[in-house]
Parts: C-alpha cells; structure tokens; sequence
DNA sequence: TCGTAAATTTCGTCA
DNA sequence: TGACGAAGTTTACGA
C-alpha cells in the first residue's frame, strides 16, 4: 500500500463528471491497483476513486487511473508531501455477527415468534422469481410466507407483494398470508404493507437470541 | 490526518458485531475524529470504521472510538510500523455534473422529448406519498407521470406503479398514463413497466444537453 | 456475465 | 431530528 500526501487535482470521467479543485489530500494506491483520494474527513466514504480491477500509468505530475469500461480517474499532482510504501499481506477478513441470514436462522427456530402454533415449512422456500425467507403454517394449518429484514422498508414490502401474488395462483398453496418481519419497520412500509393486507413484526433480534441460547448473559 | 500503519486487532460492537483478528492494516484517523481501518485492497470500503461525530480515547495498545449511539470501535495494537501526522484543511469539496436532478432539469426543459405536443404541468408533482418527478400532458391535453432515473430498475418501476394506483383515484386526473426515463433501462424493469402499460423511454443525457446549450462542443 | 438483494450502507434534502 | 430517496452507491451471491 502506497501512501502518497499531496496538493493535487481529481477528475473523474465516468458515469458521471466530477471535479475536485488543487488542494492537499491523502492518495491510497492499494496492492490490488485500486486508488482512492481522501480529504480530512469522513472515514467511510472517498471523495474520489476507481475501484479494482483497473490500471495506473504514472507520469511526471499525472497519473491516470483507467478500468475496462473506459472510466478515468485524472489526478493532477502539484506537490508531494509525503510519500511511503508498506507492505500488508492479505487480510485474514472480517467475521460478522447479526446480519439478515442470522435473523432468519432465529426466526426458523422460533416460529412462534408470529403466533402461538406457527410451525416452519422451509427456509429458502423456492419460487419461480426467487426465494421466499421463510414458509410457515399457522394454527390452523393456513400457508404464510414471511419476509425477513434487518430494516423494515418499502422494498422488502413489495418484494414480499410480488412472492404473495405468484403463491396465491398455486392452487395447493392458496391462499397464502404475508408476514413482514424485521428489527426495524419504517412508517411508509408499514402503512403500504397493512394496506395489502401484510402483517409487520417487529423483532427483538437480542431477545430472540436469548431463547436459543444464553451466550449474550455470558458477558 | 493520521496515518498509523499497524499490527491490529479490530472489534465493532454496535448496530452488529464484528471482529478482525490480529494482521497488519492502514488506521486512518481524520481531523473530525473519525477513524477508519484499510486493509490492502478495495478502493472505497473500509474494513472497519466510526463515522463522525465520535470521540477516540487512546490507550497504550488499546484505542476506543465511541459515538453518541453507544457504539464502539475497539483497536488492540500489536506493533505500530508507521505513524505520521499530516495537516491538510479544509477541502474545497467536489462539483458534480450528470446526477438524476440534473436529468429532471433537463427533461423539464424538454418534455417534447416524450412526444410531439407534450408539455410541463409541473416538476416534483406533489401526491400523498411523495413527488411525482414530472407531470405533464400529452398533445390530447391527456395527464401523463413520469418517473425519472439515471438508471432504470424494478424498483423505480414500482415506484411509478404507487404513484400511478394513486393518481388515478382522481376523477379530475384519471386517467393518468406513466412513462418510465432513464439513461440505461434494464431489461427486467422494462418488462414489468411494458406489462403494466408504462412505456420506456431511454433518455440520452448529453445529446438532450446538447439541445439546451453547446457547452459540450467546446471540449 | 447478468441480475438481484444486502449494507454497520452513506449522504443529501426536506418537513 | 426523523423520514425518505439517490448514490459513480459497493459488495456478495446465484443462475
């Protein structure tokens, strides 16, 4: 990884134009080709970059970073300020705990989570247009299938809208209730998904977990 | 900005939990107090970061970044192989050109882009679950939505369809057809748009600009 | 390669 | 401050 401290000037010519006046920056040229320029703050975001794969050429005060679609990234440089080299390895990776795929572990475990004498179908249950989180049965034996989020909003309300719609013309199947879970639910999906005749459950991710086992009272 | 080359251990406990096992990495902490963690590739995401505001408390080998939320960036160092400190100011920040309100402003110029005789009723057409981007009228003096996007997917298709379903419950509006703009429209949207009677149209955003003024002839 | 869904999305705007 | 939508979204995962 280079680290390169310079008063310089960005271009970018690519799926849009964007222009960034001389001025000092933080250059990164990572061991993957990959370039980024930094201002003084925001840790997530770049001002500018090209992301990997992609080619620099360097000359004298212009580098020039291009990829296979044909977008540039011009950078001016006016005056280096610092310049070092390190070499880092490939990173191990980062391990996660908490994400959409967990939750519906849970919720496939806890059934009963959207009422007493739900049971579970499937997980992943298939469809023409994609995989339905969960498939379950109510008390009474009716098809429901749920969409799962970690935020509720109102794509996952549509989604599940679109799944309803191809589950309901099965015969066998029909007819099928929707139920949106998620840790969070947003008010625009929640009125459009009560407006289709959609459940919303809010799910306590922590206390869930917590029926299962009792790692979370270890700490 | 600090540039801190290191032997890290990184662990995020906050809206998830991850953790990074112990391997050499970039820590870049930045003049708003953020701080973000590199590993050698990929241009524009980091590892692990805290966005601003937050506070960092440095202790020998153990760094804590927390934020108003509660969460928390814990960084367990190792051995620090480069540290260097660079005051770069404030940057002049980046001009953009080609973003989807620069589209609208353009088709607001020229909405003869959808047919002969087509013209503007207004930008941002208010309804009750959001603006319209354009509603105008056809050469019939017939109402017409249009849904504007750089780059056309289901979603904005879905999109259109609420604001269409709406419209249409208005005796003075009805009935209201839909056309769905983008620069590029992938085949899917254009699928389910067709099927639901709204017509595409792919907008080319530098010839239409090229109507309105030759600044682009001068390159 | 294309398409879809997730993301600690982040980032702006507007009420 | 919260909600909503755009983003050069990026990134990961299937078909």
């Amino acid at each position: 990884m280079r680290l390169l401290i310079a008063v310089c000037q960005v271009d970018y010519i690519g799926r849009l134009t964007a222009h960034l006046p001389m001025a000092p920056r933080l250059i990164l040229v990572k061991a993957d080709g990959s370039v980024s320029v930094h201002a003084d703050d925001r840790a997530y975001k770049p001002l500018n970059w090209m992301s990997p794969p992609c080619h620099l050429t360097e000359e004298p005060g212009l580098w020039r970073v291009i990829n296979k679609s044909g977008e540039e990234l011009r950078i001016t440089i006016d005056e280096v300020l610092h310049d070092s080299e390190h070499a880092l390895g490939k990173d191990p990776g980062l391990q996660k705990d908490g994400v959409e795929a967990h939750l519906q572990e849970l919720l496939a475990e806890h059934p009963d989570t959207f009422g007493a004498g739900f049971t579970l179908v499937r997980r992943e249950y298939p469809t023409a247009i994609g995989p339905v989180d969960l498939m379950c049965r109510d008390a009474s034996g009716a098809s429901v299938a749920v969409e799962i989020k970690r935020r509720g909003e109102i794509d996952g309300v549509e989604q599940l809208t679109r799944y309803l719609e191809l589950l309901n013309r099965d015969p066998l199947l029909a007819p099928v209730a929707g139920i949106f879970a998620a840790q969070e639910i947003k008010p625009q999906a929640k009125v459009l998904a009560t407006d289709r005749g959609i459940r919303c459950v809010t799910v306590d991710y922590h206390k869930l977990r917590g029926i299962g086992s009792d790692e979370l009272t270890l700490f």
